[in-house]
DNA sequence: CAACTTTTTTTCGGGCGCCAAAAAAAATAG
DNA sequence: CTATTTTTTTTGGCGCCCGAAAAAAAGTTG
């Protein structure tokens, strides 16, 4: 990128970014290219230097907890991942004795093979599936877990000199979102995922929101009929006991809906199998959909009535059959909600990419990264040690 | 108030502080004050020397638009009400052609019985019950009205030199709670106000939440029951059509919820005779009053699993009769959500005044004024005028 | 009452971030 | 080779803020 272009993106004055660069440049963030640009033709002028990340100045480690499994991936300060796997590790067993183990064995494991000084990694983003705290950096409940309570942010912390943060995993779908099309994702909307569970990010007034404990918007498990449906949570009647993958294979077996839900048989293919199964005409299955359908239209009309976005974003595996649960889901909405308050909607359906939650996670790694590097820029210029007062 | 304490208050440096005053007192918003504070025995050191806003440098009028009246009082530049008047008219009649000119009117008329220049009023704060619309400055609905779509903010602006804003009234108690306590009331925490209608409003991240379209926080008609009791908006089973003065008085009468609110015989006193009744032991209202917790139990439910707040404030005239509500709104909070999501919670119920909307309008009108003499003072030091480009 | 102490306020010089204007650099066009 | 165009750098300056020192205005002490 040129220097003029960083003006025009940053509103910065050309004599601003001189500036700026030539520090960041003495203290090895960014390096110029000798590459020329490719021109175009007639193009007159001094030629732009362009210049560029330097992906060596730090690296960032993304983790992603889901049931049975940790996806790890490495990227460089330029953003790239060069680094990921895969690690498995049996979820009936963790819990806060255990896991915290099995986890930072997992990333020490991951920095030796990624071949990067461990104290190059200066950020290490954690997601979870669940509820989680990111005040205390614990993962209160979440089906990845035998226990309650996890601790996450603590043990990662003392075990590299890197920042550990705890978030909420569609709350890095959000985030990603965002940074994918900050056009598009900017100002006030929501993202609902329907997955194994049934989760929420809020982006509000250009920032995420995470409410007061780090524990916002848990709308799966807010109320949807008053002594409905029987939920994972124990409760009844909440979103996600009409709409997760458990729900729906009950409203399809037109089992009573005060089964537990640990007894059914869900897998990781159960959406896709439901899904093929309407899509072939199954009744049963296109009814439960429907219910469901309701049930996130009214999930949707709540929503609206509370915060009023301009955007609902719907992903996850569960939106898959979409198609099926469109319908009802527009028909309880005009039957939840006045007019009024939904007529500025926009719905968007964005089909499931379990890459979002890494990218989200690197995506506020590398923006926490770069708030601590102009503070630790400051002090260099200034001459002031870290160690001073 | 002395300059050590506005340094120790502003977290600015003492040379700061004289900097700044003395600009301030060169344009005179503010002014020295010659009387001697009380000082403590003993004290020793250079005594301090007191600084006070010059009220007389602008007004503020706050509006404030209910059924049948129009509250106005005017505020000087030190937030000092000294002049306030009730102003009625038929709400029946007043729509989106002849509520304009009323309401233009009774400012003029205002202004000029408070003897001060019109072109002294910088600010006009605006909020209606109802629906409003802040970014196009409408009142979309509101019982206030008989028609829909009523414009305030232009009207006012073409009628006065002054800046004019339009709120929802529940976001200003939200402000004003604010403003009288910020030490309690900042961060992440909702308002629930139940009176005519259930009005919310919401301070996140310490900044008071508007949604995309200015008309967020319409709790009241969020769903509580799908298909539920008729509410006067014409949707079934809102929040509000089990918590407000027409619901209760439906739910006294043992009417069947279809019932059409407009039916009901409201009055300005009905929340204050159905609690007396309750105090005198009548089973009815006391077995309403039930009904209206348990609803708020599930409203506040959804609104923690949604936002997440440290704090949810209860007021208006109908949570006068909240001691008959209490115990089936905690009952129906642990029916509807797990105990991880509530167990951060603070209650407090803050008893009605109606003063907290005028109280709050008057708090933002300030904070806007004070934002454009800021950018006013950096012109006159600059030497830029503002018809400089 | 002069010298010292305490507390508040002001003055002075300087750093940082940003900018406008001018200058320099590096290319093309004729 | 000169003019033109575009990008980058340099220069000087402004505004905001600060720390340190000085000044101001009281009380305390011998």
């Amino acid at each position: 990128m040129a220097r003029i272009d960083l003006g025009r993106a940053t509103q910065l004055s050309p004599a601003t970014i001189t500036a700026i660069t030539s520090d960041m440049l003495e203290e090895g963030l960014i390096v110029g290219i000798d590459a020329d640009e490719p021109r175009a033709p007639l193009a007159r002028g001094r030629p732009r230097s362009l210049l560029a990340i330097d992906g060596s100045a730090a690296n960032v480690i993304s983790v992603r907890i889901s049931v049975n499994r940790i996806d790890l991936a490495m990227a460089d300060f330029a953003g790239q991942i060069f680094h990921s796997r895969k690690v498995y590790y049996d979820a009936t067993l963790a819990d806060r004795g255990t896991f915290p183990a099995t986890l930072t064995d997992a990333v020490r494991d991951f920095v030796a093979a990624a071949g990067v000084d461990p104290e190059s990694v200066l950020e290490i983003g954690v997601a979870s599936q669940g509820i989680v705290d990111t005040n205390k950096g614990e993962v209160v409940w979440s089906p990845a877990f035998a226990g309650r309570d996890i601790p996450v942010v603590g043990p990662l912390q003392e075990a590299f000199s890197a920042r550990v943060t705890l978030s909420n995993d569609t709350n890095m779908i959000t985030e990603a979102l965002h940074w994918s099309d900050p056009e598009r994702y900017s100002g006030t909307f929501a993202v609902i995922m329907v997955d194994y569970g049934v989760g929420m990010g809020l982006f509000l007034d250009d920032h995420l929101f995470v409410g007061a404990s780090g524990a916002a918007a848990e709308i799966g498990h807010a109320n949807h009929i008053p002594g409905g449906a029987r939920c994972r949570c124990g409760r009844s009647g909440c979103l996600e006991a009409y709409l997760a993958d458990y729900a729906l294979l009950r409203m399809t077996q037109a089992l009573p809906d005060v089964t537990d839900p640990a007894s059914m048989p869900v897998t990781a293919n159960t959406f896709e199998e439901l899904h093929e199964r309407a899509e072939a005409g199954d009744a049963q299955v296109i009814g439960a959909l429907l219910q469901a359908g309701t049930a996130l239209g009214y999930g949707v009309a709540r929503l609206l009535a509370v915060i009023d976005p301009a955007r609902i974003v719907l992903t996850g595996a569960g939106i898959r059959a979409y198609p099926f649960m469109e319908q009802a889901m527009h028909t309880a909405l005009e039957d939840a909600l006045v007019e009024d308050l939904r007529r500025s909607l926009t719905i968007d359906v964005v089909p499931w990419n379990e890459d979002f939650i890494r990218r989200g996670l690197i995506a506020q790694a590398m923006r926490r990264l770069d708030e601590t590097l102009v503070i630790a820029t400051r002090r260099v210029r200034t001459g002031r040690s870290s160690l001073a007062p």
